[in-house]
DNA sequence: GGCCAGGCTAGCA
DNA sequence: TGCTAGCATGGC
């Protein structure tokens, strides 16, 4: 079954697609020449394999949604609200790009990435299972034990040819026992905090339905007191899992690194420093912090923006050429 | 071969 | 309260 998004420009889906490894990590079947993405959802008890797929251009943004026949209206109708989550449909970029603009160093970068949304995950476990992998390991390594762990959830679903692992369930991931994940290279302590969270979540510690309706504020006090769950983990949680728009990772070494390249500075600034620049990025820091984090994967200029249809006017040619 | 990586905890003063 | 060694492993 096919369904279309027209959407707001700008709208850069081949751009949104080119993330560090761990996020989207091979969880995701990425056709970059088509500019696909597939994966595998988790929708009440079932697992549903979906495609999107970007038909138009950054300026004439369109996206298909491919789902299997035969599911639900209820079904149908949370996929495509978790398809727009997913992919930052409601998001108006021009009130962040004007303001942003007004910083001088920021105005190549807003044009270089023209179009950029975050991709968010897909539900709020899975989000923070791979925060918590992701803390202080180089992005290569956290996106291997992410794929250790999903395998090990040995769940698979067929769908065009591929064969798609689901992220592994709550229930499933609380089941494990440390020296499972120890096994998959995990530390010790990064065993613990996986293993002890979905417990949380299964024992109903930590109530994602209620998390949705909390402030910033409010998930910072439910989460900060679970062990291995710092100040970075929850802003990366509330960017990434529950698309707030306004959180700082100041402490994080790629925002650090990026901030000192585009601002080029001496050295990496100081976790205060950035936060103390990023004043001026209210109410927009989440969208600043991506843009900085994809500053760092995509290459400054040249083929690789050329090649595409980018800034360009979308034309024939550029839609034969494809992504 | 050594330093670093999209941090956090526990132990110490 | 504030500081820091240790964690574990792979990438570069």
């Amino acid at each position: 079954m096919l369904e279309y998004f027209d959407l707001r420009a700008p709208y850069d889906f081949h751009l949104m697609l080119q993330r560090p490894l761990s996020r989207p990590s091979k969880l995701v079947a990425i056709d970059a020449v088509h500019a696909s993405y597939s994966r595998v959802l988790r929708v009440g008890t079932r697992v549903i394999p979906i495609t999107v797929t970007s038909l138009g251009t950054v300026h004439t943004p369109r996206l298909s949604l491919e789902v299997p026949n035969g599911l639900s209206e209820m079904e149908q109708s949370q996929v495509r609200a978790d398809i727009r989550f997913m992919f930052s449909m409601e998001h108006n970029l021009n009130n962040f790009i004007q303001q942003m603009s007004e910083i001088s160093v920021w105005v190549s970068l807003l044009h270089r990435l023209q179009g950029l949304r975050p991709i968010h995950d897909a539900d709020l476990f899975e989000s923070m299972v791979k925060v918590i992998i992701g803390q202080q390991l180089n992005l290569k390594f956290a996106a291997t034990l992410v794929e250790r762990l999903v395998y090990l959830g040995n769940e698979t679903v067929e769908w065009k040819g591929h064969s798609l692992p689901a992220f592994p369930s709550t229930e499933k991931v609380a089941g494990l026992s440390y020296e499972t994940l120890r096994a998959l290279s995990f530390s010790q302590r990064k065993a613990e905090y996986v293993i002890d969270f979905a417990r949380e979540v299964v024992e109903g510690r930590v109530d994602f339905d209620k998390l949705w309706k909390m402030t910033d504020e409010e998930v910072f006090t439910v989460l900060m007191p679970l062990r291995g769950i710092g100040q970075w983990t929850v802003e990366c949680f509330l960017l990434f899992g529950m698309g707030r728009l306004d959180l700082m990772p100041a402490a994080d070494i790629g925002v650090q690194n990026a901030v000192q390249k585009l601002y080029s500075l001496a050295q990496r600034p100081s976790a205060e420093a950035v936060r103390l620049l990023a004043e001026s990025w209210k109410p927009w820091r989440s969208l600043a912090t991506y843009y900085l984090w994809q500053s760092l994967v995509v290459a400054p200029t040249g083929a690789s923006r050329v090649a595409r249809q980018g800034s360009q006017p979308p034309n024939a040619s550029s839609m034969s050429m494809g992504f």
